[in-house]
DNA sequence: TGTACATCAGTGAACGCGCGTTCACTGATGTAC
DNA sequence: TGTACATCAGTGAACGCGCGTTCACTGATGTAC
């Protein structure tokens, strides 16, 4: 069995993380499999050893963020956490691909057209968030945490599409800021 | 001079509702010319007299709905028109596409890789909402007009590109209403 | 230990389809007489 | 008023390119002897 199992599982993951990579920047279409092989240093023919479609490296790539965002949570729940991975969600360091972009801002377009396992990916991802900011976040806006957790989760997947997709820098900034501001406000009163 | 201008302009708008519509149902990337033309009642070689490339058309149609949006709100301002927007824009109805969506909700990944007069086009709809949000909450949160206006704007925004996204049409509704209820929670408080 | 072999990851040319764009045309309609 | 004409909106075939996918191959590497 030349070429360990080893070997190939770490192609693999190369092309995985180019394909995230690649997919985030450009989104699903303007990215073609020429350049995520290329990106991990192969040629086009070799894709089809590791994943039967584009499509299926598009689940892939959305399934490894949900699962690596499930399993960095661990069922961790607590304020400290939440207000924690709400800053680092609605930040310049996620906006600029900082270690990897959330899909949920990313894609949410391609997503939306998408194949229902890939929805149903992306939606593990976003119950996470609503859950975590649930808990974490105790408004006292007679809100339960269930509506707690999804209209924070709104406003950070909201603050970064829009800051994404601003020409702007400054404005971009400005609309990550003021989530933030928000946010702190609202957990202060 | 065969056929009259309004003839010809009433094509072109023909052919600018279509691709209105059919951008928002399934994104710049998935929609040809030949679908634009056929709802439109035309055929593909006549697109040319009306427009010069499919990216203009692209940009016509968010100029457009950037003009439309002005002219309605046409400097009015106050806090019955603020929250009248707000649980407009977040809505079953604009979530199913009654009377166009906003591209902003709609087309956010689209527009983030599209050209500059495109992103320009769309900041002139997003400076629209934080302007009328910024002034129509009194949020007292310690937030300036401004900060309450993008938070707010994220807030409706990301409320309905998660609820477009998501599969689920019960967890839809729950993140609108989710919005909704922290809207006006705030404004109460 | 060294060598022949078998496997299969990786290569790159080729195929086929869809789509943006072009182009020669046609035929409906306003205008001039 | 009626008719010939000129214009140009609209038609549909054709072109060319890019990309997803296929396929015959090649060569690196683990295994058997």
């Amino acid at each position: 069995m030349p070429y360990t199992a080893e070997h190939k599982a770490a192609t693999r993951d190369r092309i995985l993380r180019s394909a995230r990579e690649l997919f985030n920047r450009k989104g699903y279409g303007d990215v073609s499999i020429d350049q995520v092989m290329a990106a991990a240093d192969l040629t086009r023919g070799g894709f089809y050893n590791h994943f039967r479609s584009k499509e299926e490296l598009f689940l892939h790539a959305i399934i490894d963020f949900a699962e690596a965002r499930e399993a960095e949570m661990g069922g961790n729940e607590g304020e400290e956490l939440a207000r924690h991975v709400f800053s680092s969600y609605v930040s310049r360091d996620h906006l600029d691909g900082v270690a990897g972009q959330c899909p949920l801002m990313a894609l949410p377009s391609d997503i939306a057209h998408a194949s229902p396992a890939v929805r149903n990916a992306y939606a593990r991802t976003l119950d996470v968030l609503v859950g975590l900011f649930g808990k974490g976040f105790p408004v006292d806006l007679e809100c339960d945490s269930g509506t707690t957790g999804r209209a924070l989760a709104a406003l950070a997947v909201g603050a970064m599409v829009l800051a994404r997709t601003v020409d702007d820098r400054e404005l971009a900034a400005s609309i990550i800021d003021s989530a933030n501001h928000f946010a702190g406000a609202l957990a202060a009163s």
